[in-house]
DNA sequence: CCAAAAGTGTTCGAAGTACACCCATGC
DNA sequence: GCATGGGTGTACTTCGAACACTTTTGG
């Protein structure tokens, strides 16, 4: 599980430190095994709301790792899934060690475990794809949001810095998103004007083919 | 295993009549377990060496089915990956019941046992997302092939024509394809000109699982 | 008045899309 | 000579990229 938070302004990533071999001490993604009953996406979730304390949040599947020797210690079929949650949202469980877990941020995470860089590599480039195609500002940010804030997201995903201006007008020009009541009054300067994701995004969906 | 080969200019999908229950009869899709000590790129590589007898093949993983639900014999979760294979390499093995294998366009396909419907949806939707990154009709051609195959392959992956003079000036301009010493005479009327894709340009290949 | 972030338009080139006619061949 | 698919160019639109200054606030 790829677990992605905004704190601090940047998007971070949750890792658990391993307790015990191999890769003993080291950094690690969070994850689980699935039930004999139970989908993908369900262990998922669960999985999540164990280690995260949420619910509502947007989980997608990017990938398969099933190399026979990625775990030392015999076979094991992983799923990777990129978690988008809200940090106000964020509850880390009494399950979770306080100092077992930390986050990092996505740009500079330390080493980790196993196959672990390899997964978290794709999960960033699968969210860049996904990045216009559907509202992945809205699972990591609070309601409502500065245009600002909106815009150090997409930066952190694709990994660049992005014109002020022409974001601004594309995302107004999508239409997802509108402005709302309120100023955001952050500290020595100009205060923001709030925006919030507008209601369902199919009004200006065109559908190709069949 | 959403295998496709270039039949009668179409495209087409390889699929399997069940004999036993369930969806006895039914068509599906081919498919094998990975071994104890095999990576899934290696259980699908020897699974299509097995059904279609090839060695050379685009084989790439697109997604994951999990639900418990999905095949009623039991839990099984079933990893898929799309297959492009060139005609003239194939050949369908004894293994495989000569009536009991069969080709169906991609568009037009029967009705599918278990989840199937779903997976080839997903695999047709994967390789629309890569037909620009990655050169599809390379693996799915002859060494030499006319454009207008080329633009066939391009129509079947995204379901709709292509202007033809569209799509001669950007896959020209693109730098993939370069023409050959060489005609194809097909028939009654103008013999086409013969192209082959040029030497690996730079671009930057994903892959999405392993 | 100074620092710090918010806000705002225009121009350019690239890429895509629409569109119609002549060419070479087999029959 | 005609039917069939092969081959070619131009205009318009759309999208993304580059680029600099004014505004509002707190300290």
């Amino acid at each position: 599980m790829v677990l992605l938070a905004i704190r601090d302004d940047r998007l971070s990533l949750l890792l658990i430190r391993r307790a015990s071999e191999p890769f003993r001490g080291c950094w690690a993604l969070p994850g689980g095994f699935v039930l004999e009953r139970e989908s993908l996406d369900a262990a998922a979730a669960r999985e999540l709301a164990e280690e995260a304390g949420v619910t509502r949040v947007h989980l997608e599947p990017f990938g398969v790792y099933g190399d026979p020797d990625r775990d030392p210690r015999g076979r094991v079929i992983s799923v990777g899934y990129v978690a988008l949650v809200r940090a106000d949202e964020l509850v880390l469980q009494a399950a979770t060690d306080a100092d077992a877990a930390a986050w990092f941020p996505l740009d500079e995470p330390p080493a980790l475990a196993f196959d672990h860089p390899r997964i978290v590599a794709d999960a960033r480039a699968h969210l860049r794809d996904a990045l216009d195609r559907e509202p992945v500002g809205a699972e990591l940010l609070p309601e409502s949001f500065s245009l600002a804030a909106l815009q150090r997201v997409h930066e952190a995903v694709v990994g660049h810095a992005i014109d002020k201006r022409n974001f601004r007008r594309k995302v107004l020009a999508e239409g997802l998103v509108e402005a709302i009541e309120g100023e955001l009054a952050g500290g020595a300067h100009r205060p923001a004007q709030l925006y919030r994701y507008a209601g369902r995004r199919g009004e200006a969906k065109r559908e190709v083919g069949r």
